[in-house]
DNA sequence: CGATTATTGAGATGGATTCTCATTTGTTCG
DNA sequence: CGAACAAATGAGAATCCATCTCAATAATCG
């Protein structure tokens, strides 16, 4: 369980708690794509007193230290991943197919934009929105009918 | 009003009714960044009996007709923006802020991505976090205390 | 170890979204 | 232009997710 983040929370003044270790070690092991209520399970194979509230309150200050981040994919409730590099979805509007791609020239504009706006930037998330190859043939079919 | 959004609905075998006209109306004008609950605001004021749930089944058939969108920034819930082209943000992980911008070089992968995934695509998400010149201050004045 | 605080967990509360169902309305077709 | 039919609507109930409250606990520091 990385020993750098750990560093990172008792730097910014938090205390390491069995709760917020057991967070970290899920978003590291698991990764992608978590809602809060699998956190909360999970968390609970850890360290079984956790309560729900306190999942919340350290999603919410991971967020804050940038090292997880919310994603809304579908109608589904935010789900988490971790704040660093990029994310990358294809999403189709109709059925809410979501596909996972990795090259992206996202990265070219990261410079320029921390340069113009004084941000530091560590991550991003790129999403296209449109009809899958299957919507695509449902669509045309009810307007030619 | 767009007369080529009541089309669309018409053709994918959807009715004109006044709920859906003046969602689709106030999308149009307002544009940007609305949640359900302005958006069902703004709908009273032009058809007074609009109801909750019809604005939520509303915004849901625009949704996937790819007309509409949510978009979710800070922790304030849903909001939602026209589906076309590109939409731009710099979120600050720390105090929520969050900038748009507009130079974007999304558009130049979306052919590529088309024919390697069969998507047709008609609008994109680009967001980059990080710390805000501001926030950024604040932190590196607690590492060094 | 004891003092000082931040953190926690349980349950209550609050708010947003979805569901239900009887009623209304748009559309089609004769 | 009326039916006739199915789709859509609105009010309120029900549900679900997230936040809040507060007394108890535990991390950290000297
Ligand atoms: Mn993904
Ligand atoms: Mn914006
Ligand atoms: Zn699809
Ligand atoms: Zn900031």
């Amino acid at each position: 369980m990385s020993t750098s983040l750990i560093r990172q929370l008792r730097d910014a003044g938090y205390k390491i708690t069995p709760p917020r270790l057991a967070v970290l070690e899920i978003i590291q092991r698991e990764g992608e794509h978590l809602n809060p209520n699998e956190i909360l399970a999970h968390a609970q194979a850890i360290h079984p007193q956790t309560g729900r509230a306190t999942v919340y309150r350290t999603l919410e200050l991971l967020t804050q230290l940038g090292i997880v981040r919310p994603i809304y994919v579908g109608d589904s409730g935010p789900t988490y991943i971790r704040a660093q590099g990029g994310h990358h979805h294809l999403v189709c509007s109709r059925c809410g197919a979501v596909i996972d791609f990795d090259q992206c020239v996202a990265d070219g504009m990261e410079r320029e934009l921390e340069e113009r706006f004084g941000f530091r930037i560590t991550s991003h998330l790129l999403e296209f929105y449109g009809l899958c190859a299957h919507c695509q043939t449902l669509t045309s079919a009810a307007l030619s009918e």
